[in-house]
DNA sequence: CCTATTTTGGACTGATCAGTTCATAATTAG
DNA sequence: CTAATTATGAACTGATCAGTCCAAAATAGG
């Protein structure tokens, strides 16, 4: 164990458990079909029956659940925060070289999807941060903690290590530009290339 | 001098010259307002009342200059460009310490409009680059000519580096992320701390 | 002054948008 | 079985979207 799951899931209004008619979606599989969508489109991009559809579910279904396309991207956002922090932690977890950890943990964040459609969260926050206040506190409290996964590998490498979160902070937006400079069309060996080179950050 | 000027612009159907109502507006000046708008906005988030208004014309002089609303994101996005490039590499001539002068271009990327807008390019390649192949030229062309000049900022400073491409790279690929944590929410002194402590890229 | 040429404002178009409504279906409790 | 409750599908709503159209206005050349 490196660090808490610290989850981000925030009480919503729970499925039935009493009588009425039963769900016949799985909450957990639309969203993740709502995920992909506000991935790949974005979120201005994507209309509502691009979203049912994926889904797989109908208007009233998708109200009931999410009450606004808003509430489903938050919805989304939080299921797609814990379950990448979920999946960077057990990179770290299982791999017992610390310095190996932290360059594994980059390269997933800089090859997240291999297409286009590069960082779910660079996206939101890119497309939404300015305007919803939400997506800002998602984001910020998703890039903390990643911060203090990768501070934690650092300072698991080298114990005394001073401005481990610094260092951190500039592994992690490394990644995020790479990201970026993909969906650029930069091609992928100078992405890599370029964080062979930036390795001189690591201890 | 550090690099040639490379413009960007290309042809467009240039404005009146023989007989015919002579234009209201200067073109450069819309160009500038469209810019401002795409930028706090986005693209899709933008409607066309929102960009006329701003730009101070009607539909009518709109569509006869920009041909579309997509016309004058690629316009407004090549403007952009060539003046962001200039300012940059003006700041490389007037530095006579190349140290200084990476640093400088890059706090100057890291901090493009004090605001949450962030940079404009990442705003344009993370929100349509998967669909407009158009942006992605635009995209990859700003960023590998930005790679250029720094590049030979870090070649002035070590004249035989090797692997300056990659550093510069890297050093872009830094201040792109640092943009996206300004949007996230990371406060400003640890953006500062985090771009401090990644100078141990720079020679 | 007259004609050709271009710009301008504003009304218009059909499509699409997020969200609502409501009758119907499916379940539990009694 | 009945009543209460919840989910679903499809039709609907008013707003807004990017883009078009056209008559009026402003210029240059003759």
């Amino acid at each position: 164990m490196t660090t808490p799951p610290k989850s981000t899931v925030t009480e919503y209004p729970a499925a039935t458990c009493g009588p009425g008619r039963p769900r016949e979606f799985d909450e957990a599989t639309a969203l993740t079909a709502a995920l992909d969508v506000f991935w790949r489109q974005g979120y201005e991009a994507t209309s509502l029956d691009d979203l049912t559809s994926a889904m797989g579910i109908s208007r009233s279904s998708f109200y009931a659940c999410f009450a606004s396309k808003q509430g489903a991207l938050l919805r989304a956002i939080a299921h797609y925060s814990d379950h990448n922090y979920a999946r960077l932690a057990a990179i770290a977890d299982s791999e017992p070289n610390p310095r190996k950890a932290v360059r594994t943990m980059l390269a997933q964040i800089a090859n997240a999807r291999g297409g286009p459609e590069g960082c779910f969260f660079v996206n939101c926050i890119t497309e939404l941060a300015p305007h919803d206040p939400k997506v800002i506190a998602h984001g910020r409290q998703h890039l903390d903690r990643l911060e203090d996964l990768f501070a934690h590998n650092l300072l698991r490498a080298v114990p005394g290590k001073a401005k481990a979160a610094d260092k951190a902070r500039a592994l992690l937006s490394l990644a995020l530009g790479a990201t970026m400079l993909r969906k650029a069309g930069i091609p992928a060996d100078r992405i890599e290339a370029m964080l062979a080179e930036a390795e001189a950050l690591l201890p």
